[in-house]
DNA sequence: CAAATGAAATTCTCAGACATTTACAAATCG
DNA sequence: CGATTTGTAAATGTCTGAGAATTTCATTTG
């Protein structure tokens, strides 16, 4: 039918701004197109709570003619939310599309990805992953040292005896659940939240052949050590010794950085 | 660009009736629709470098007929990738769909819409964002008094003084700034790409007719202490001063968080 | 009472048409 | 000649209308 189709939308769009978008020289482009519009303007709704995790939108056919649109184009908006995990859409007769709760590993998920594209394109150095993670885990593992419970120092035990495991993916994941476990120790969800990604970027930077022979004996002392000092409820302690862990670990990454050997 | 299998998979489809057990109630999800499957493998190739930031991939009618899907199908698809940042669409002769350069302010506007919803709904804490600010902060002040450079110093001076400064909204932003030119200041851009949002995030929970009369002077002279250790080039002082600064913030965050005055 | 059946509501997918945007080449005009 | 206008092609954007598939729930049936 007709060119632009008008978007409706109750009460407030701030349709003033008319006199400065239209002249300049790069031409910015006119407006933005309709399910752009419509996907804006429902993201509104979720972030400033007017609608809240749980409730369901109007069905597809009822959006398209709230907003004045098409369907296709209300499903265009529709996948670009639940690209972004702010909506979520089941079939059936009790379906619909629904404002979803955004969880801790929804997030990380969305960096762990992010990260790895940035890694890789220069914009964002292992230096920089290594200096962050520091930046996180150290305070981590101080507060990790006040605020541990029974059943994470058990687990962390279990992970902490690594160089003597034959495979090697285990002897990963071990690795990796130990460092996991004292952020979540720390009780601050955000932290982990932040380094894991970070964390398992690092990971996927490092070539595995290039580790030197007692690379993991050293790890287990001071994994051992670090455990130590969270087991006793010292602070200080286990803060230093995340430190100086951190410190060693960093010479090995920059050693075997895949982009160091072509 | 080439080689994709069909979305309408080989062999592994259910098609018709491979009707095992599978039936009973606790039915897992059937097979993702289309459009995710597109979504799916167009963004593996991208995550996994095969196709690279710029190149661009066919136009929707030939992605249709490479997947053997609807020219709709793709374009939900293209939605979903493009709500990520991970391609972009441009119209006209030229036009087409392009691998997006994933940017720092794009990563960090999605966590500042992201965070700022899960501390709406209990899923991280004002103290969580305080400690976790902390955390990015205090070594981002120490690495700016290593790594600082003379425009950082001017422009930071410039920033200095907030408490006698009228409009609310200037002193805002000046008091932003400041924070803003020391992770700069850091050199390590992937601090200050997770730190802004969180700094962002804690601001709008912050009311501002609550803070006491004198807190801006207060601010002020927190400031100029960290100010003179960077300048200065102490990394020792200027860390412990923000971490004194960002102390005697706490109680004031944390007094004047918006759910606590309902 | 259990299992099969059917109805209903919703999303999912398709096909095809037309509108709009944009870059660039060609034609036109001063 | 040079600047402006016009036209054309290629791509995305939008609409329409139709079914197909999925899921829940009520109903019927054995």
């Amino acid at each position: 039918m007709e060119g632009n189709a008008p978007v409706n939308m109750p009460a407030s769009l701030p349709q003033g701004l008319s006199h400065e978008a239209g002249r300049s020289s790069l031409s910015v482009n006119r407006i933005q197109p309709a399910y752009a519009q419509v996907a804006s303007q429902l993201r509104d709704l979720i972030v400033t709570g007017q609608i809240q995790t749980g409730d369901h939108l109007p069905n597809e056919s009822e959006l398209a003619t709230i907003f004045g649109v098409s369907r296709s184009t209300v499903r265009e908006a529709l996948r670009s939310l639940a690209a972004q995990s702010l909506v979520y859409t089941k079939r059936g007769v009790t379906g619909g599309t629904f404002v979803a709760e955004l969880d801790a590993e929804t997030v990380s998920a969305y960096l762990r990805t992010s990260l790895g594209l940035m890694s890789g394109s220069a914009g964002v150095s292992v230096a920089e992953l290594l200096e962050t993670r520091a930046a996180l885990e150290v305070p981590a593992t101080r507060l990790a040292a006040i605020r541990r419970t029974d059943g994470a120092i058990t687990e962390m035990e279990q992970n902490l005896s690594i160089s003597n495991v034959e495979d090697e993916a285990v002897r990963y994941a071990k690795n990796s659940r130990f460092h996991e476990l004292i952020l979540e120790a720390s009780g601050n969800r955000l932290l982990g939240l932040v380094a894991s990604p970070i964390f398992d970027v690092l990971k996927s930077r490092f070539r595995r052949e290039d580790v030197e022979k007692n690379y993991w004996d050293r790890v287990d002392n001071d994994h051992r050590e670090i455990f130590s000092h969270i087991e006793a409820g010292d602070p200080d302690g286990a803060e230093s010794a995340m430190r100086a862990h951190l410190r060693r670990l960093e010479s090995t990454y920059e050693a075997t950085d895949i982009t160091a050997h072509p």
